[in-house]
RNA sequence: GUGGGUGUAGCUCAGCUGGUUAGAGCGCCGGAUUGUGGAUCCGGAGGUCGCGGGUUCGAAACCCGUCAUCCACCCCA
């Protein structure tokens, strides 16, 4: 009988965690709030071929990442790798372009990717995402940058950088992407395999390739921006100047390119310290064309997700150990009529809005102590077969050690005037 | 998919060039204190040394394989 196991790069989360989850999840939920997104919750898994438009068929999510399997009928479905595509069928199909009001999304939830498990890098994983839609002005990608920049450092993120890019049109990559092309291929001697492949496949991939040599070289490469639109151009200055106006601090990088197919015009990655390799903690940017190649009408949009483990690890580094509240009463009842009277102590603590405990492995007033201890409880309701007779609980505050009497017949009231007193 | 590190008690880890009953700290249980927790002292329990094979008189240690895990490449949140 061999044991069962936990899934390669699936986690748990045990109780000891999770309130350092819920922190975020909650700032998450406050500033979503504050800027009038609301909660969407939709699917786990889709049809394969949302995802294969969507992200683009020659991504690496697409090509070697997904969990795939087929449905019963023989259809092909696939656990979500990221949470856009999914929010953009939803739009499309509950035609919510109809809606005379903008369409302001977020949710949460597990994403599920094949990759090697890393520091920062799981199989599922958690992403926080938002997703704006219908507004094609600047003032709408201000608006999402500004929420990920006021999630991430309310929650006091170290080390925190913006960095944003202007991806143009499909048309002016399409005139950029043969200046590009043409310069590699001068030096394609000097390039990393890798990039050789790139160059090929995705030539502005090559622009983030971290090999020194490669970064040499495309240093001095014809830039994107050299080929933009005016229009292209005007647009993302709009946005700097909101983002200025708004005094979030970013920096350009014109080697930021996305990897996912559906972006343009605006992209941006806020990185932090402390992460390891995998140090972006939320990214985003503008996909316009998206939700008319799923079918839907013509509408822009802007989005940005966060890995929520990632800020699950940056926080715990930081000040968190701060909450671990214990119960406040653990009620000690022992001895054949203390237990009986005891459990319905319990009972009528929580009816009257207490939270209250026990070990019902104690036998003895000693061990009961010592685990009101434990658990951090803040009073003690003794109840021996002596306190049954006397019909008085004895309720002992575990810091100070004063003991009070209390009536069995009026324990929360008696409970709430000494709290009250306190 | 590729590379490297690490697998010894519940946890964190020692264990020298192979040598006889495998250790520490923390935690746990019990006692000192038969109805009063945390501190102290005393005592105790707890281990297929990841798994399989090989070398050897002898393996936790050496070799081969395998699995798990971590980190990095890659990719991305």
């Amino acid at each position: 009988m061999s044991l069962i196991k936990g899934i390669k790069g699936v986690k748990d989360l045990l109780p000891e965690e999770t309130p350092r989850w819920r922190l975020i999840e909650e700032a998450a939920r406050r500033w979503a709030h504050r800027y009038g997104f609301h909660e969407i919750r939709i699917p786990i898994f889709e049809v394969t071929t949302l995802f294969a438009r969507s992200i683009g068929a020659s991504t690496d999510i697409v090509e070697k990442e997904m969990y795939t399997f087929q449905d019963r009928d023989g259809t092909s479905l696939t656990l979500r790798p990221e949470g856009t595509a999914g929010t953009v069928r939803a739009y499309i199909e509950h035609n919510r372009a109809a809606i005379p009001v903008p369409q302001k999304y977020f949710y949460f939830g597990p994403m599920f990717r094949h990759e090697r498990p890393q520091a920062g890098r799981l199989r599922q994983f958690h992403q926080f995402g938002v997703e704006s839609l219908g507004m094609a002005d600047p003032q709408a990608d201000v608006e999402v940058i500004a929420l990920l920049w006021r999630i991430l450092s309310d929650l006091d993120l170290p080390g925190l950088t913006l960095e944003i890019n202007n991806l143009g049109y499909t048309v002016d990559r399409d005139t950029y992407r043969p200046h590009l092309v043409s310069y590699l291929k001068q030096h394609e001697s000097r390039l990393c395999a890798n990039c050789r492949h790139r160059m090929e496949a995705n030539p502005l991939r090559v622009l983030d390739c971290k090999v020194p040599e490669c970064r040499a070289i495309t240093e001095a490469a014809p830039r994107l921006t050299d080929s933009l639109s005016e229009t292209a151009r005007s647009y993302f200055t709009r946005v700097l100047s909101g983002l200025d106006l708004v005094k979030i601090p970013y920096s350009l990088n014109h080697r930021l390119v996305r990897g996912l197919d559906y972006y343009n015009l605006t992209t941006f990655e806020v990185t932090a310290t402390n992460l390891g390799a995998q140090n972006a903690v939320g990214a985003g940017g503008r996909y316009d064309g998206l939700v008319e190649t799923l079918g839907g009408p013509s509408t822009p949009a802007v989005g940005f997700a966060v890995g929520l483990e990632r800020v699950a690890m940056l926080l715990s580094a930081s000040s968190v150990e701060k909450v671990p509240q214990g119960a406040t009463v653990y009620v000690a009842g022992f001895g054949d009529r203390g237990a009986v009277v005891g459990l319905t102590a319990l009972e009528e603590l929580r009816l009257a809005g207490f939270q209250a405990v026990s070990d019902f492995r104690s036998v003895t007033l000693k061990a009961h102590l010592r685990q009101a201890d434990r658990l951090q409880c803040r009073f003690s309701l003794i109840i021996g077969d002596d306190e049954v007779v006397k019909e008085s609980a004895i309720l002992r505050d575990m810091k100070t050690k004063v003991q009070h009497d209390v009536s069995l017949s009026a324990l929360s009231p008696e409970i709430h005037l000494l709290l009250a007193g306190s």
